[in-house]
DNA sequence: CGCGCGAGTCAACGATCGTTGACTTAGAAA
DNA sequence: TTTCTAAGTCAACGATCGTTGACTCGCGCG
């Protein structure tokens, strides 16, 4: 869990540990809702140090988001997408080790001294690609709705707990999501 | 905006402008990103009368969270329900002087302090009475998806100001948005 | 008119925050 | 082995936070 090797002294090393602990912390409890200090215990480190390397916490927590990539829910087929992509929400851990985009974006997107940072962020990496790969009409309303459905699902689901959406009863709301995206993939509007 | 009219030595009076400040400070800011001296000073009113009257910043929350009501979207008739919450959510504006029951969930559901109250008001103040009012096959996941689309819209269209929700752009999504809700009111589980 | 009670203010507490500059120390080069 | 550079530590800063107890003062009641 934390990191009590001992490390060389090696700044690449060393600053990839900061950075890991970051991406935890960051995720587990949004920009405002962690210090400098925590990330810096856990990454085996003093506090000053993550300034030395990063200038300042946030930059630190942009050197986070610049990382993040939605390429995970890219890979499916297109007559698949709904499906797996609900899949994958419904049955997502707490994911303690990885970088969790959707977890860092909502518990960090209210708060002010990041929100346009985290907002840029998203446009480009991820509604701008998504658009264009949906493609006809409204292809960026799509995509954005498309996000609506992954972070808000991820908002009442692991950062709520909505019991509604605990494991015994998440399989009917899964299904009911691939719906939902699977019509925004493809694009019919029945108006 | 700021309350600078002298106030009579009112007990009930004060309290309630407490309330209104914080209702205005807590949906705009969420719970940790104001201080108690914020809600205080545009209240017209010493940050020390805030712990007197409520006890505490988080008891404050709570008898700001216990008057929430969705009632608001409840009223809409049942065969028109996805076009008048989409209406509605796709045109509210920054709502400065009004309770805001989504921003003010989407905003502190982050914070660890509170945000148990919030999901346990949410549970039972809009997902049962929703569930009971749609009733048929999974009125509770139902129900909780339609919470996912009126909360994860709010959160990138005001909350992020996510551009393809702006104001020139968010017909098409209205739109749409609104199919996708009336779908989970009929309920309709195409599989 | 005066008295008391409660509304409201004030200053300060301890804690925590991000940040900084001076200091120490490990490890590679010579 | 000595030396020098960079990795890392340390203590402290100023600010802000929620909270508290003692204080002042205005209003209604007698």
């Amino acid at each position: 869990m934390s990191a009590d090797v001992v490390r060389k002294r090696d700044a690449g090393a060393t600053r990839e540990a900061i950075l890991a602990a970051a991406r935890r912390h960051f995720a587990a409890a949004g920009f405002d809702g962690v210090g400098v200090r925590e990330i810096a215990a856990e990454a085996g480190v003093n506090a000053a140090l993550v300034n030395r390397y990063f200038g300042s916490k946030e930059a630190l927590f942009e050197a986070v988001v610049s990382e993040i990539s939605m390429e995970a829910f890219m890979g499916a087929p297109r007559d698949r997408f709904g499906e797996e992509i609900a899949t994958l929400m419904a049955t997502k851990s707490k994911s303690a080790d990885e970088l969790d985009p959707t977890l860092l974006l909502v518990r960090s997107i209210a708060s002010p001294a990041v929100g346009t940072k985290l907002r840029d962020a998203m446009e480009r990496g991820f509604v701008a690609e998504l658009a264009a790969w949906l493609g006809g009409e409204d292809a960026e309303q799509r995509a954005a709705l498309i996000l609506v459905e992954i972070l808000g699902f991820d908002l009442l689901r692991r950062v709520a707990g909505l019991d509604a959406f605990s494991p015994a009863k998440v399989e009917p709301a899964r299904r009911r999501l691939a719906r939902t995206i699977q019509a925004h993939v493809d694009g019919v509007d029945q108006g």
